[in-house]
DNA sequence: CTCTATGCAAAAGTTTTGCAATCGC
DNA sequence: GCGATTGCAAAACTTTTGCATAGAG
């Protein structure tokens, strides 16, 4: 699994604690906290498995303090979350090889046609078998910009 | 919007038929009215959506229908699902460019890093602005393939 | 007639919200 | 002290499951 070197874990500290006061946020050791373990991780946690892990250092935090921490540290683009606009599953019977372009503001998916597919990259067959290859644009679309 | 061509639509419809016999599935109204809302839709509709619009011409359908046919769709890989694995939402502190290798079966993200990152596509421009470009590689990991 | 698929209802699981108390700045 | 942040509790929302019945083959 890709862990991530404790130095930088450091540095990337300091740029929340930088990032936190520019932005009005207050160093709290609970935002402290649960940025560490998305930082050290190295594994894409979900909210809950960031909430059990940290208990353990803070036994008193709540799940929804993590879910508000989480939703400020995206707001200042210290964190992202893998999959944007993935409240609801949704679902495409366009068989055809083709790629999208998601709008995190609105979640609207619009499909993107490629003349030239992209490069299965090298190493893959490490990981697994490739069922598809899939292209995400992600942005904010002219709808959601206008307004 | 990418509206599909009635005709393929109906082309599609022929594919259900056949998929549906060939893996014993019956033909109902309710799972070809839950097909043709996906494939007529182009939009890449959630399941809630689906449910609304079908209900429409089948008053009496309800939702657990609407998922139970949903998933039986997707396994027999007539329909997919635009992000896999989204149940929860999970976050990522690294913010070097990078892509991921998602599991669909156990959820497992591996980071890719590419020595040349894939090309932005042409015509992106008139979809909106972009914040990042992902690529996704999607299949079963060594892991799951082995249970 | 058999066995899948459906509808209803209830449950499970994830995320959000209101509010008073707490704690960083 | 002021105001952002937290914890608790409850609610909202999406999806899943058990079971009896209806309906496709």
């Amino acid at each position: 699994m890709h862990k991530i070197d404790p130095a930088e874990i450091e540095q990337r500290l300091g740029q929340l604690t930088e990032t936190c006061r520019a932005n009005g946020l207050r160093m709290t050791h609970q935002r402290m906290e649960i940025f560490r373990e998305v930082a050290a991780s190295g594994e894409h946690p979900d909210a809950d498995t960031i909430f059990k892990r940290v208990r353990k250092r803070l036994p008193t935090i709540s799940p929804d303090t993590v879910y508000r921490t989480l939703a400020s540290l995206e707001e200042t683009g210290l964190i992202s979350r893998v999959n944007p606009v993935c409240g609801r599953a949704r679902f495409d019977a366009n068989t055809d090889e083709h790629h999208h372009y998601i709008c995190t503001k609105c979640g609207k998916i619009t499909d993107i046609y490629l003349s030239t597919p992209p490069a299965l990259p090298e190493g893959i067959e490490n990981l697994g078998e490739v069922e598809s290859l899939h292209l995400q644009v992600h942005g904010v679309c002219h709808n959601c910009k206008s307004s």
